[in-house]
Formats: C-alpha cells, sequence, structure tokens
RNA sequence: GCGGAUAUGGUGUAAUUGGUAGCCACGUCAGACUUAGGAUCUGAUGCCGAGAGGCGUGGGGGUUCGAGUCCCUUUAUCCGCACCA
C-alpha cells in the first residue's frame, strides 16, 4: 500500500473539524500554554508558501505542549482593516467589506489544508463590530485617562480634575504635551472648551494640533513607525511635514516602563535592541541660558554639561517658539527667508543632504552661564524641533554637527577636553582629561560630567533631565476602511460617547475617496452624527488600533459585556509564545505593550506584558528562473549556452521549472507567445538560471503552498519549511529538495506498511541498538523543539529511519509515531489508527519521555583505574596501562599530576588516541 | 555615523558548545531494475593529487595540547536607527 497522503490528510482533517479536537476551553485542573501567531493581513494575492512558516513553527510547538499535557490555547484570526482593501475599493468601487470577506475565505482554505491545529471557534476579524466594539471601548477609556508620573499609573481624568479644583497645577507631575501652570482659582473661572482645552493636555488619548506626517498620495496622516526615509512603508509614497489637529495616543507616559519591561522579556536581543533605541533614552540636564538684553532664559537639553566651557554659539530649530522675539531688525529678511526656505524642503530632501550645513543669525546673543561670555543664537534645521527644547548648547571642539557649523560660519572653537586633532575634525571625547575648564580642569570625563550634572542644579541653573526619543503615536486617519472613532463635537470641542452606545458601527458608503473639499470620506455621510445632531470624527483608526489587544480577545472572543472576562484573563494571562516577523518591531508590538499596560493599571488584565517569549521567523524570499531568448527570435537557448549567444534574460514560473531544468511543454503551453519557441538544449535539457529576489508576482517565483500540498502532500510541506533552515534566518525558497522530506515520509510509512498493504507492526522485542537510536531521537526533539531548532529536528527524524533498517517493532515505532505527530499530524494520526489500532487521537498521545539509560555506552565517563589499567570509555577500545598514556599524552604537566596518582577531570581521545588529560 | 546580525562543499545546512569539520538532504557521478525515466533501490561525492600525501570553516594575527567555536584586527553582505544635542 503506497502513501496516499491525499485521502489521509483530507480523512483527517475532516475528523479533526467535526470531532472538535483543538476547541479548547478554561479548564483549571491543567497548567495552560498560549502559542499565538501574528495574525494575517487578508490581502487579495493569497497566502503565498512564506506566510505559513512561522504558523507550522508554532503549531508543532503548540501540538507538543499539548502532549506534553498543557491545555494549549492556539487560536487564529485577521487584521482585516486596513489600506489595500480600501485603495481596491477606490479604484473598483468594489465596498472592502466585500473583498475583505473573499480574501478571508481563501485564506481560510489555503490555511485549512496545513493541517493547523486552530481553535476555529475562537477566530476574530478586526472589522467586525463585536470585535471594534471593544477596541473602542478602550479609545474612551484611554480618553478618561491620564498618567500620574508620581504613582507610574493611568488614572481617570476625574481625579485630575479634583486635583485642579483644589490646587490648579501645583505638585502635578503627569505625563503632559506640554506644561501648564494655572491655579485653582484660574481653573474654576475658565469655561468648558478652555478646560477641555487643558485637559487635552493629559488625556492618554488626546486631541492636538503638532506636526505630523502628511502623505498626499494616501490622503492621510501616518504614525512614525509607517513612515521610512520620509517615505510610506505601505506604497513607498513621499510624506511630509504639516500642521494638522489629529488624535494621538499618549504612548510616550509609559516610555520608562515599556524600557524597563523589556528586561524580562524572552525576546531576541536585536529586537528588544530596535525597541529601546526606538524609545530612545537619554539622561542629560536642562540648562537654562540667558538672554542678553532681554528678560528671557532660553532652555536647552545636554547630556554632556561638562563640556559647557566649550559653547561657543547656540542654536534653535526654525519652529522654535520664540525665533520672532529673538530676531533683530536687520536679520529679520534672512531668517525670514530661511525659515520659508525649510518649510519648502520635503523630509526627505533634509534627510538627503544632512552633510549640507545651513543656518542664520538671529542677531540675540547668550550668555554663557559658567564663563559668563556672549555667544551667538543661531537658527539651523539640523537642530530638530521634537526633540529636548529644540535648542541646544553647540560645542563645536566635540561634537560633529557643531565642528561643521563652526567651520561653515567661522565660529570660534574651544577644545574642553585633551585630544583629537581639531584642525581636521571633531573629537568626540567619552573620555579624557578635561581642559580650558576652570573649576572642572584636571578631572576625567566621565568624572567630570557627574560632577556638572551636580554643578548646574547647585547653581540653579537648570536640573537633571531623561529625554526619550518616542513621538505620542498619530491615531487619526483620514480614510473610510477603519475603526470610527467613538467621539463626536459640540463647538468643536471632544466628548465621548456613552460605552453603552458602542459599537459605533462604520457606516456603508459607496465612494472611498476623499471629497472635494479634502475631507475624509466618512464626511459623504448625511446623518454620520449623534441622535442629538452633534457630528462624529470624521477621521478613522489606524491598522494598529484592531491588532494591539486581539489576543486578549481571543482568551473570551464571543463575551458581549467586556474584552475579556476576568476568570478567562486570570486563566489564560498572557500570550507564552509570540511567533512572527520583526517587521513590527517598533508598531504593532510597541502599540500592544502600551494597550496592555494602560488595561493592566485599569485592572482589566493581570499581566503587564502581553508577550512573554517572542521568536521572529525570517522571511521567506522567492527563487526566480530565467530562459534566454536569443534577441529578435522566438530560440531559447540554456544557461550553459547563453554566452555564444546575444540573449536576453526573461523571467519564467518557477512552477514549470524542476530543479532549474524547464518543462518545455509546460513552457511553450504558458504564454502564447512561446507557443512556438524553440529552444537551444545541453544534453537534451534545457536548464534555467536562477537568482534570489523578493517572491512577488511580477517574477513569476511565486509558489503557492496549495501547489505544493497538491504534489506533495501538507505533512511534506510542514517538514519541508522546517529543514529549509534555522526559523529565525531568513532564506530563498526552493521547492528543489523538497523530494528528500517527502522521500522519509514515505519511508516512515514503509515501517507500518508492506508495498501490497500488509501490516508489518510487531510485537518483538527491540534491540539495545533500536533503543538507544529512538532514545537519542527522543532527547534530539525534545530539546529542539524547546529551543525552536526544528530543522535539526527533521533531520534528526531522518537520522532515526536510517538507524532503524527494517525494523517494524511495536516497541518503537509507537513512540516514534507520537514523537513525529507535532510535525507530521496527519501521518501519524492515520498510522496511530490504522497501524498502531489506537482509538483515541495522536494529538493527545503522551510525548515520549528520554530514559537516559538507553544511551549509556555512548557519554563520556570519568576512566576508572583497575589493576593498574585504565578503563575507559569501552567503545573506543582502551585499555591502557599508565605508561601508554604517558607516551600519548601531551601536556607533560597533565600527565605528571596522573601519574601521581590524582584523578583527572577528563580525558581527550581522538582517534583512539589520548590527546590530552585534563586536570 | 551609531547599534545588531551573518560569513562553513556545486546548493540548503550540521557540528555533543573549545575536542575526528561537513551530520541530514538537494544536486552530481556510477551501478541495479526498467521499453522508458523528472520513478524506485544501492554506492560514491569538500578541494588538489595517479598515489602517498597536502590544503581546507571570508582575510590577517593571537590565546590554547587542540579553534568553525574564544580574543584582536580587517573585509563583505544583510537589517535597524539616524542631524536625538
Amino acid at each position: 500500500m503506497e502513501y496516499n497522503f491525499k485521502a489521509i490528510e483530507q480523512k483527517w482533517q475532516k475528523r479533526w473539524r467535526e470531532e472538535g479536537t483543538y476547541r479548547v476551553e478554561v479548564d483549571p485542573s491543567r497548567p495552560k500554554f498560549y502559542v499565538l501567531d501574528m495574525f494575517p493581513y487578508p490581502s487579495g494575492a493569497g497566502l503565498h508558501v512564506g506566510h505559513p512558516l512561522g504558523y507550522i513553527a508554532s503549531d508543532i510547538y503548540s501540538r507538543y505542549k499539548r502532549q506534553r499535557g498543557f491545555n494549549v490555547l492556539h487560536p487564529m484570526g485577521y487584521d482585516a482593516f486596513g489600506l489595500p482593501a480600501e485603495q481596491y475599493a477606490i479604484q473598483t468601487g468594489q465596498h472592502p467589506a466585500i473583498t475583505t470577506e473573499e480574501n478571508i475565505a481563501r485564506y481560510r482554505s489555503q490555511l485549512d489544508k496545513i493541517g493547523f491545529s486552530f481553535d476555529w471557534e475562537r477566530e476574530v476579524r478586526t472589522c467586525e463590530p463585536e470585535y471594534y466594539h471593544w477596541t473602542q471601548w478602550a479609545f474612551i477609556e484611554m480618553f478618561e485617562h491620564w498618567y500620574n508620573n508620581k504613582t507610574q499609573k493611568a488614572e481617570p481624568i476625574s481625579e485630575l480634575v479634583k486635583h485642579f479644583e483644589e490646587m490648579g497645577t501645583e505638585l502635578l507631575d503627569a505625563a503632559q504635551t506640554t506644561k501648564l501652570d494655572f491655579t485653582a482659582a484660574e481653573w474654576c473661572a475658565m469655561t468648558e472648551a478652555e478646560r477641555e482645552q487643558v485637559l487635552q493636555n493629559y488625556r492618554l488619548a488626546f486631541r492636538a494640533d503638532t506636526m505630523v506626517n502628511w502623505c498626499p498620495a494616501l490622503g492621510t496622516v501616518l504614525a512614525n513607525d509607517e513612515v521610512k526615509e520620509g517615505l510610506s512603508v505601505r506604497g513607498g509614497h513621499p510624506v511630509e511635514q504639516k500642521r494638522m489637529k489629529q488624535w494621538l495616543l499618549r504612548v510616550t507616559a509609559y516610555a520608562q516602563r515599556m524600557l524597563d519591561g523589556l528586561e524580562k522579556l524572552e525576546w531576541s536581543e536585536s529586537l528588544k535592541e530596535i525597541q529601546r533605541n526606538w524609545i530612545g533614552r537619554s539622561v542629560g540636564a536642562q540648562v537654562f541660558f540667558d538672554v542678553a538684553g532681554m528678560d528671557r532664559k532660553l532652555e536647552i537639553f545636554t547630556t554632556r554639561p561638562d563640556t559647557i566651557y566649550g559653547v561657543t554659539f547656540m542654536v534653535i530649530a526654525p519652529e522654535h517658539e520664540w525665533v520672532a522675539e529673538l530676531t533683530t531688525e536687520e536679520n529679520r529678511e534672512a531668517v525670514e527667508a530661511y525659515i520659508a526656505e525649510t518649510k519648502r524642503r520635503s523630509e526627505r530632501e533634509r534627510i538627503a543632504d544632512t552633510k549640507r550645513v545651513s543656518g542664520v543669525k538671529t542677531g540675540s546673543y547668550a550668555i554663557n552661564p559658567f564663563t559668563g561670555r556672549e555667544i551667538p543664537i543661531y537658527i539651523s534645521d539640523y537642530v530638530l524641533s521634537g526633540y529636548g527644547t529644540g535648542a541646544i548648547m553647540a560645542v563645536p571642539a566635540h561634537d560633529s554637527r557643531d565642528y561643521a557649523f563652526a567651520r561653515h560660519f567661522g565660529l570660534e572653537i574651544i577644545p574642553v577636553v585633551e585630544g583629537g586633532n581639531l584642525e581636521v575634525e571633531s573629537y568626540d571625547a567619552k573620555e579624557g582629561k578635561v581642559i580650558n575648564s576652570d573649576i572642572i580642569n584636571g578631572m576625567d570625563v566621565k568624572e567630570a560630567i557627574v560632577f556638572m550634572f551636580e554643578e548646574v542644579e547647585r547653581r540653579g541653573l537648570g536640573k537633571k533631565l531623561i529625554n526619550y526619543r518616542l513621538r505620542d503615536a498619530i491615531f487619526s486617519r483620514q480614510r473610510y476602511w477603519g475603526e470610527p472613532f467613538p467621539i463626536y463635537y459640540k463647538d468643536d470641542v471632544a466628548y465621548a460617547l456613552d460605552k453603552s452606545k458602542l459599537p459605533l458601527t462604520l457606516p456603508a458608503i459607496k465612494d472611498f475617496g476623499p471629497t472635494a473639499e479634502g475631507e475624509p470620506p466618512l464626511a459623504r455621510v448625511s446623518d454620520w452624527c449623534t441622535e442629538e445632531g452633534h457630528p462624529f470624527e470624521l477621521s478613522t483608526m489606524p491598522g494598529f488600533a484592531g491588532s494591539s489587544a486581539y489576543y486578549l480577545r481571543y482568551m473570551d472572543p464571543h463575551n458581549n459585556e467586556g474584552l475579556v472576562s476576568k476568570e478567562a484573563n486570570d486563566y489564560w494571562r498572557n500570550v507564552d509564545l509570540y511567533v512572527g516577523g520583526i517587521e513590527h518591531a517598533t508598531g504593532h508590538l510597541m502599540y500592544s505593550r502600551f494597550w496592555n499596560m494602560f488595561l493592566y493599571d485599569l485592572g482589566y488584565v493581570c499581566e503587564s506584558e502581553p508577550f512573554k517569549k517572542l521568536v521572529n521567523q525570517g522571511m521567506i524570499q522567492g527563487r526566480s528562473n530565467f530562459v534566454y531568448r536569443i534577441v529578435g527570435t522566438n530560440k531559447f537557448v540554456s544557461l550553459g549556452l547563453k554566452s555564444e549567444y546575444d540573449t536576453q534574460e526573461i523571467h519564467v514560473d518557477v512552477n514549470i521549472v524542476k530543479n532549474d531544468i524547464l518543462d518545455l511543454e509546460a513552457f511553450k503551453a504558458w504564454r502564447p507567445e512561446f507557443h512556438d519557441a524553440e529552444f537551444v538544449l545541453e544534453d537534451g535539457k534545457y536548464i534555467c538560471g536562477w537568482a534570489i529576489e523578493k517572491m512577488s508576482k511580477s517574477m513569476f517565483n511565486v509558489v503557492n503552498p496549495d501547489y505544493i500540498v497538491e504534489q506533495y502532500g501538507a505533512d511534506t510541506l510542514r517538514m519541508y519549511e522546517m529543514f529549509l533552515g534555522p526559523l529565525e534566518q531568513s532564506k530563498p525558497w526552493d521547492t528543489n529538495g523538497i523530494d528528500g522530506v517527502h522521500k522519509f515520509l514515505r519511508k516512515l510509512w514503509g515501517k507500518f506498511f508492506s508495498r501490497d498493504g500488509a501490516l508489518l507492526v510487531n510485537d518483538q522485542k527491540a534491540t539495545p541498538a533500536e533503543l538507544k537510536s529512538l532514545h537519542k531521537t527522543i532527547k534530539k526533539i525534545s530539546e529542539d523543539i524547546e529551543n525552536f531548532s526544528f530543522n535539526t529536528s527533521v533531520a534528526a527524524f531522518m537520522i532515526c529511519l536510517n538507524e532503524l533498517g527494517d525494523c517494524s517493532k511495536r516497541e518503537i515505532l509507537e513512540p516514534l509515531t507520537a514523537l513525529i505527530a507535532p510535525f507530521a499530524p496527519h501521518i501519524a494520526e492515520e498510522l496511530w489508527h490504522e497501524a498502531l489500532g489506537k482509538t483515541t487521537t495522536v494529538c493527545d498521545a503522551e510525548f515520549p519521555v528520554f530514559n537516559p539509560e538507553y544511551l549509556v555506552e555512548n557519554s563520556f565517563e570519568y576512566p576508572v583505574m583497575i589493576n593498574g589499567k585504565l578503563r575507559f570509555k569501552q567503545e573506543y577500545g582502551l585499555d591502557k596501562t599508565q605508561d601508554d598514556i604517558a607516551e600519548h599524552i601531551v601536556t607533560t604537566e597533565g600527565a605528571q599530576k596522573w601519574l601521581e596518582g590524582k584523578a583527572p577531570k577528563k580525558i581527550i581521545v581522538v582517534k583512539g588516541k589520548i590527546i590530552n588529560i585534563v586536570m
């Protein structure tokens, strides 16, 4: 009987579905384990062979944990709001809900073929009102809370209002947009609109008039992580800076906690480093500089107060609020021209020529608080308005940008740390002896930094301060296909909708582009307002809104009372293993942590971090194939002969190429223009060229998992994807080689059934060699799964089978079947029932336990002296006297000690020769 | 510029964590069975060399009895951040 994967896989997928094999419920009697994949955005192109890589790995792990006795939560759903469906809608008029629905159906059928152990009854879709109800709910909660830096947690806005009523801003330490100062009396005198204006300065979800990333091509604003090098991540359109009134999330409030939280997480060091850089904490000092002839103090931020004696000028950002005041009459024209030019330049241009030095004098002077000297104040766009205070003290001797600026404008350069060659470049002195600096002369830099932090405070010039690079997340999008904001306006004052009115459902529309006035699509909906006629917010939420708390919803997906019940959350807690791409490092993974910490503060969830362990699977690239057409003909020349002709390289569909050999008939049938193609062959074959490229339709290198399942079966696909290489590594997909894995599964089958279908499984006793082979494999597989080293697992299975030869003993095959079940569940299930006669699912078969006794002879033992002879590691047949050993000893010292009767720690034997004795 | 990662046969990779480099596959070659082979099975296969033997983990240096593994240095590729004061 042949291994009929098609029949087997269909049979078991159907049974699993009918019997609800993968359904899970809260069960306090068993330990839980939560394995999560980053849910996909269902694009129109469907899944390619790269998408399931992570799903397969997590599925293996889930099945393994289940076999180890854990109650495993392993859900799947769809991140269904987003730009592509909407762009498609704008072009075709097709409602995004419909395309999304179709795409989801396609994804589902593709996923089902691979045999995942998902509990589909817990499926969530972010675009469904029952789901986004809780996205909107969380937004209202954020709107109704502020962050108290003193208690380090979110607190209700009502508490803040009480504080204002009692003492104004006195003693308040809150996360805020700008620092406000008012008394209780002033607060009480404010109108409702004025108060709301003030509160927006503290709310965790708030509306503010700020500089935002505006993408004209997409017609929307974007968050920082959605912009890369001045271009939108999606689509690669130019992005410009624009001042707009937008909704934001005050993620900066949680900057320190998000930074600290990283310590406890089992994430890759590189991913943690990306988040650390993104948060960008830096410890420095705020220092106030007097402005000559003005009752003004210019505030700057510096991490190097020790270099203050080397400050010879100051620079403020063109957007700095005091530009107009600091500019003197004779410089006004130049300053205004410079600011106009800065505004005109796009973000991309600015990034492109960071080398260019530009700036103008304001005409004002500041006074160096330590030297008392007057120093000029400049405006330049190398100082960013968004970081620190938008003003810097320039130390040209020890900062490359200040140096370039000083050189360009002929400003004085005073070295304050020994070393470097200031004729050529600045000297970034992180250590060394301080010079030209009065009170700190002779100190080491490190010492001087500490001293100066204190000195600045002592002299009342400023204080120690921590700055973060992290920005608040811009949360509104001028688009249609997203969650509506549960916000309405009365006289332009924002109010949150009552939570009992949720969900606020997205109205159906026909035209998905912006209005003629440039308003978001929702402006077209005439009755987009409350019952009282107050207009709703027109923009919708960004993609990351729906994905920020989906892992919580899976715990309790059908709950209509809350996001997740306390009971479900107390049991499932948080995600034990999260598998997904590293591209979400500064987006989804930051927002999710923020969102979760906020809900944690409010007591809705019991864990402060959402994802305990995270594994980043690599990207699967495409492997393209080429044919070479002789220019001007319809004749194609094989790779090895192409240098003899003038040829043109053409991408050819990889699905009609096997092992780089072109299927000539399939090629002719592929496209009409190749119908009459002729070929120049080598050895009767047409060999194609190849290259590693991104997997995409236009390169004809997309491999559909459906096709692989059709040809080889899901179990082969699963094992081959793992066999391809280490999970974390990016690698090209290459269908060549899949035969090896497929052959292995057929061999496995052949252990249970003969070709004519006879059952080979017998009850003979296993030999020590067979048991050794089995237990070596059990040990290896257990370790590999825990380490996510699935590629070596597959190799271990192959070795085991090779070693077992034609052994068909139940004693060996039964544990082997349970061992391979996480990897190849269909064939394992079939063998489990049909060959081993089991009646329960292999998914619940106990994972075989490693018994070291079977491996004893293989272990490294310490040598034992018996009658003057060394008994040691029988495998090498050693039976040596002390003298024999002395001859082979490389370290005389080791030999000496050994001969003196001391016990060696380890004896190193290579090719039967002792090469070392470690004492 | 800063930070992180990677580099091993024709290809994907492995190496008990400092101990016989190349496991397991793909590919290639040879053989068997076949009308046939893009099927199946068996064997060989790092490179040079007829052989003995020599050389081999991007390059150079070091530590060590012993280095793919540790240290220094250098090159290449990939990724992240980037006028962040």
